[in-house]
RNA sequence: CGGGACGUGGCGCAGUUUGGUAGCGCGCAGCGUUCGGGACGCUGAGGUCGUGGGUUCGAAUCCCGCCGUCCCGACCA
């Protein structure tokens, strides 16, 4: 392609709207534009990336015997009420109705779609199947954010495993694992397998694969030490055993003013330490007042709580429905002697005494409480949100605690939707069992940022060769010295005759222009071809990734590149 | 949905406090001089000031409504 005939729109400055690198440079090196909140016309060059990263992901799913196929993305609302999710997923559902006033969706992934494919299936002859399609999806983001991360109409590659049994499951979830990996590595990246929570997609297992970096949504505890990982969602860490002394009496005092943890700690140090108290937390289960306990140094994590009660939607209670249900204001709140409410309790307050709660009256606190004497537990639970530090629960090292994007998901499902839709088939003793399913996806888009957001400098994105838009660049130092154009116009043939994707540079604009806009799109190798060099029958090559350049023959750059890009074309 | 900020040529911004009929830089077009790290000069094109209403002799500017965008929190590839 000649720059001059391309479209590729570079702009000096970054977009006011822009926050994350992903976003600023993409835009700024014409690879898309905004068309409104989460919505982007993705640009030729844009379109390039993200042709190579589906090829990348097209690959490794049929490598693992992924059978590609095209569901519709318009849905009968029908099946998603079957499946429950019409509901389930609230406003992030898009929903409109055709001319007849019938109810559709438009599809957020495609476990209905391919749970109705399968009733074609009938007997354990036929599985397992791995199935899989890549194309749009729509979601009512509540907040599109930061360029490509997250959008409102988005390319997804989801596959499904569909299985007999349980081991069948595991090969099919180790077989998706395994792809990611090679998935995500060939693109460039570095992405970690994390143990996740399943969130509204349900099912037993999931892990997700994330991305280090500050434009990342989610929080990833790992180990230094060993090889626990998790999303702060489901992490754990051993908590040191505090030492209670002896056991106590339920004692009352007054606490005057005495509203915060800190606060009450320092008043009462011999008795209040953060860790000796009870934090009581009133919250809202799908609609249903329930108490959270845990230590007084310990915070909440919300999507535990709902793990762990099986609920879809937890908020806190405001003051007024506190007030209604306990009779005091936050900071004098206790569970002590309360009945006829569900009260979850975190396992670190498991078998603790002599402990300070409130006593449900304002300015009054309880002393000596005794955990499984004094307070009526519905539910044990693991609710607390792992601490940067903390030690490992498998090794006891150091976790650290850092930022992700989340390039891929994958989740064991087990037969939720094969049983609403009736998928079954049988076995060899002719027993019918309902198909046991996976559900993998990869969001192409977000894959692309990502890349940029983990391969940048202070110039421009740095594309690894296997997703790069272009292999090389070739820039005319000087378009208007007919010697120089006449060399470049013959290696600009000849790499395009060995195959190599090449963009040329041709434009009549100052050196500095040019190399400028090459290093903000990040073409991996320029060739610069200049009249000084040409008269010696030489050139230059650079690298993107460090700026390295080298000098070398006119004559050898073909076979130099060629050996370099098709090594790195497949990406690892 | 709660909180914060913003909306003025393609991009980045000033002008709004104190109403007087729109300006700067980049980019764009033409000509000339330049040319191995975002050149310079001259000439020029391009704007319903997000939108609807109101106040006023007069509104980018003041008032009210609406729409849109971004950022921080609850959701997800």
């Amino acid at each position: 392609m000649r720059w001059s005939e391309a479209f590729i729109p570079t702009l000096r400055d970054a977009p006011a709207d822009a926050e994350a690198v992903s976003h600023v440079l993409l835009v700024r090196g014409g690879f898309i534009r905004q068309v409104a909140a989460g919505s982007y016309t993705i640009l030729p060059l844009g379109q390039r990336v993200r042709l190579k990263v589906a090829g990348i992901i097209r690959e490794e799913m049929n490598a693992i015997g992924g059978q590609e196929m095209m569901p519709p993305t318009l849905h009968p609302a029908e099946i998603w009420r079957k499946s429950g999710r019409y509901e389930l997923m609230g406003e992030n559902l898009f929903r409109l109705e055709d001319r007849k006033g019938a109810d559709l969706v438009l599809g957020m992934t495609e476990e209905e779609l391919f749970a109705l494919t399968a009733l074609e299936l009938s007997s354990y002859r036929d599985l397992p199947q791995i199935w899989y399609q890549m194309h749009t999806k729509f979601r009512d983001e509540p907040r599109p954010k930061s360029g490509l991360l997250r959008v409102r109409e988005f390319t997804m590659k989801d596959s499904y495993t569909l299985d007999i049994d349980r081991a069948g499951l595991d090969a099919g979830f180790e077989k998706h694992r395994g792809a990611y990996q090679r998935i995500f590595s060939r693109m460039g990246l570095d992405a970690v397998g994390v143990e996740a929570s399943s969130g509204a997609m349900g099912g037993s297992e999931s892990v997700e694969f994330m991305v280090r970096s500050e434009a990342g949504e989610d929080w990833i505890v790992t180990c230094a030490n060993c090889d626990y990982r998790a999303n702060v969602e489901r992490a754990t860490s051993a908590v040191a055993a505090v030492e209670d002394g002896e056991r106590e009496d339920l004692g009352r005092f007054p606490t005057p003013g005495l509203r915060t943890i800190r606060a009450l700690a320092a008043a009462h140090p011999e008795i209040a330490a953060p860790d000796r108290q009870i934090k009581t937390l009133v919250y809202l289960l799908d609609g249903e007042q329930v108490l959270v306990l845990l230590r007084g140094d310990h915070n909440l994590q919300e999507q535990k709580l709902l793990d762990a009660t099986v609920a879809v939607e937890a908020r806190a209670a405001t003051p007024e429905e506190i007030r209604a249900l306990l009779g005091a204001d936050p900071g004098s709140l206790g569970a002590v002697s309360v009945d006829g409410v569900k009260i979850v309790a975190d396992e670190a307050l498991r078998g603790r005494f002599n402990l300070v709660t409130g006593a449900n009256e304002d300015d009054w606190h309880r002393s000596g409480v005794d955990v499984e004497r004094d307070i009526r537990v519905s539910q044990w639970a693991d609710l607390r949100e792992v601490t940067s530090g903390e030690p490992c629960p498998l090794c006891g090292g150091a976790l650290d605690l850092w930022k992700g994007i989340e390039v891929g998901h994958i989740f064991k499902l087990g037969t939720k939707y094969s049983e609403t839709f009736g998928v079954y088939v049988q076995d060899e003793k002719g027993e019918s069992h309902p198909i046991i399913m996976g559900s993998y996806g990869i969001g192409v888009e977000r894959g692309m940022a990502a890349v940029v957001e983990s391969s940048h400098d202070e110039k421009g994105i740095v594309w690894p060769v296997s997703v790069a838009p272009y292999e090389t660049v070739i820039t005319v130092v000087r378009a208007d010295d007919p010697a120089t154009v006449e060399a470049a116009e013959r290696l600009y043939a000849e790499l395009g005759d060995s195959a190599i994707e090449v963009l040329f540079d041709d434009r009549v604009e100052r050196p500095g222009v040019k190399f400028a806009d090459a290093e903000l799109i990040g073409i991996p190798y320029r060739v610069t071809v200049g009249p000084k060099g040409v008269e010696k029958g030489v050139v230059e090559l650079t690298t993107r990734d460090g700026l390295i350049t080298e000098e070398m023959p006119l004559g050898d750059v073909v076979g130099y590149l060629l050996e370099r890009v098709t090594g790195q074309r497949f990406g690892i």
